[in-house]
DNA sequence: CTGTTAGCGCTTTCAA
DNA sequence: TTGAAAGCGCTAACAG
């Protein structure tokens, strides 16, 4: 039989210390002398110890882990940020837990409540109203939200999409678009800021605007709303596209329409996923700093938790990728 | 001031019972008369009591999390994987921990050696030699790796790489196409099986196999080395790639350098992410069923945990997906 | 420098 | 059907 695994105390038996003169020595709490340092190093190589870290963490508080929360975690988008997020993590000793709500947003505050139990800190990407989410502010650990907050005290890391959406209107202005449309996802809280950002660019040179409303934020939505935006009566001369995804759906179906971007029409998106550089025309976008907003984040978050004082907004600067799927139309 | 949480010692003196009973009552290991779970009931509800999990898995040694490690989470393959994966975790009550360990290799036995301690069970993808893999059938959890051992007694989830590899060959030959390269990737321990299916059909055909190899499984990879490939001395009429980032970034660069695909050259990948399905032409694949491999190894190591007996390896068929990058040759 | 002594919040015999 | 009591493995005062 394969005896159980060796605490603290037969490492402190074994070395004939106590357990405080062990715990210590192994937290670096403290330094001893020579011979009790190598009796105690001994006894844990010889026992193949290993601290318990639950127990660790149940006298401590600290888990060493911070929750992560995302609308799916196969959008490009969310992966990068992931990224981001992990590898601050890890450089600072922490571990991520992964939380992916999409599919059960009923179930979110529940998750999100039985998870703030488990870990030091968390960060939410979330589609809630912020009306409704009050209960995240009551949470009884440090936590990060992704996107502006009007009311609630949370500190967040946010992208400017209304400055994004502007000045992406503004290049497709500028090089001549006339009939410019949207197609939003009026579900996500983003939407309303970027839709702010193009209409305040298009009142300023006096056009207006078509806005279509997708159900996902996906390939296959920009897919299939396609048609009914290159084929209806008044052909817009630009689309933007709530995200990359639809965006690279859209475009895959125009081409099977037989409308040609960018000759025919425009099209651009947001977030500067990986693949819009890979199409054919490449997609032109506001890079929102996936991966970076997701390393703020923590980086945040972790100050939080080590007791630094932080400002409440982070705002990362978009930027504006050109690409070929834009085109100067006649004037 | 705040007073801390309220512990099930305030719960039972808020219902005189003892803690005994709230904790059977809580964890319902039993029943009690209807005036005690009332009372019971009605205390957690006026404290606000919430079970604080910390403590219950320092006893019963169970944490409910998942430990999931892959190569690289904005590879679409592992978001997919991690997507199926966490899946089925939380139908059965469980969380994920994620571990990306693309950046540190060096650490992965350190990394995975202390999640072992912090979860229920872990799901390994690695990029190590199974020879070098031998203290990871002595970590004292349940562990599933993805992929095939020879020797190692671990339960494994593998897809058919070599068959898959085989069939992607075959339809190539049957196309008509002579001169086949592989753009591989050497450092993947899947690489070798999917040589040795290409081979194998190759072989069958008596055709000569060019291989180059890649440094890294990534877009800007097959980008970088598709001159060296289509403005060589010969020319390949078809390219089978170690997977679809690196076809997708090959064929970018092929239609920047103006040869064409599919009439120039037919280029074909593995994995099925969902941007090869969005570029034109379609880019032609092996669909390993990447979040079915993550469901099926997630669900695999639940049943271990749970302790019913399971077969050593799970295999899973994949599929060929053919698409518009490939064309027919003159015989 | 080192050890003693209380627990952390919960589960789990075992007894009533 | 209920409760008393003994810890899980560790840390954190406080003493010496």
């Amino acid at each position: 039989m394969k005896k159980s695994a060796p605490t603290i105390r037969d490492v402190a038996a074994a070395a004939t210390v106590s357990t405080a003169t062990v715990s210590k020595y192994i937290n670096g709490a403290q330094r001893f002398s020579p011979k009790v340092e190598a009796a105690i190093e001994a006894a844990i190589t010889n026992l193949g110890y290993k601290s318990n870290p639950l127990a660790k963490s149940m006298i401590t508080g600290r888990t060493n882990t911070i929750g992560l929360s995302v609308l799916d975690i196969t959008n490009p988008h969310f992966s990068s940020i992931l990224k981001g997020a992990n590898r601050v993590a890890n450089d600072q000793g922490y571990s991520v837990l992964l939380v992916d709500t999409e599919e059960t947003p009923s179930r979110e505050r529940r998750t999100l409540e039985d998870l703030s139990l488990r870990v030091d800190g968390m960060i939410v990407f979330s589609r809630m109203r912020e009306s409704e989410m009050a209960w995240m502010a009551d949470i009884d650990k440090p936590l990060v939200f992704f996107g502006s907050l009007n009311e609630l005290p949370l500190p967040t890391v946010a992208s400017d999409d209304h400055g994004g959406a502007f000045m992406l209107t503004r290049h497709l202005v500028m090089l001549g678009h006339k009939r410019i449309a949207y197609l939003g996802f009026s579900k996500s809280r983003r939407d309303e800021e970027r839709l702010g950002g193009i209409r305040e660019a298009m009142k300023a040179a006096g056009l207006e605007l078509t806005v279509v409303d997708a159900d996902a934020p996906s390939m296959a939505e920009g897919e299939r709303l396609c048609s009914s935006i290159v084929l209806g009566a008044q052909r817009p001369d630009a689309l933007i596209c709530y995200n990359d995804l639809m965006a690279l759906g859209f475009m895959k179906e125009a081409a099977n329409l037989g409308v040609a971007i960018p000759r025919d029409m425009s099209v651009v998106g947001f977030d500067n996923i990986p693949y819009g550089k890979y199409v054919s025309p490449a997609l032109p976008t506001v890079d929102l700093q996936s991966e970076r907003m997701g390393a703020t984040a923590m980086e945040k978050l972790l100050a939080v938790i080590r007791g630094d004082t932080v400002e409440k907004l982070t705002k990362i600067a978009p930027q504006l990728i050109l690409r070929a799927s834009t085109q100067a139309r006649p004037a």
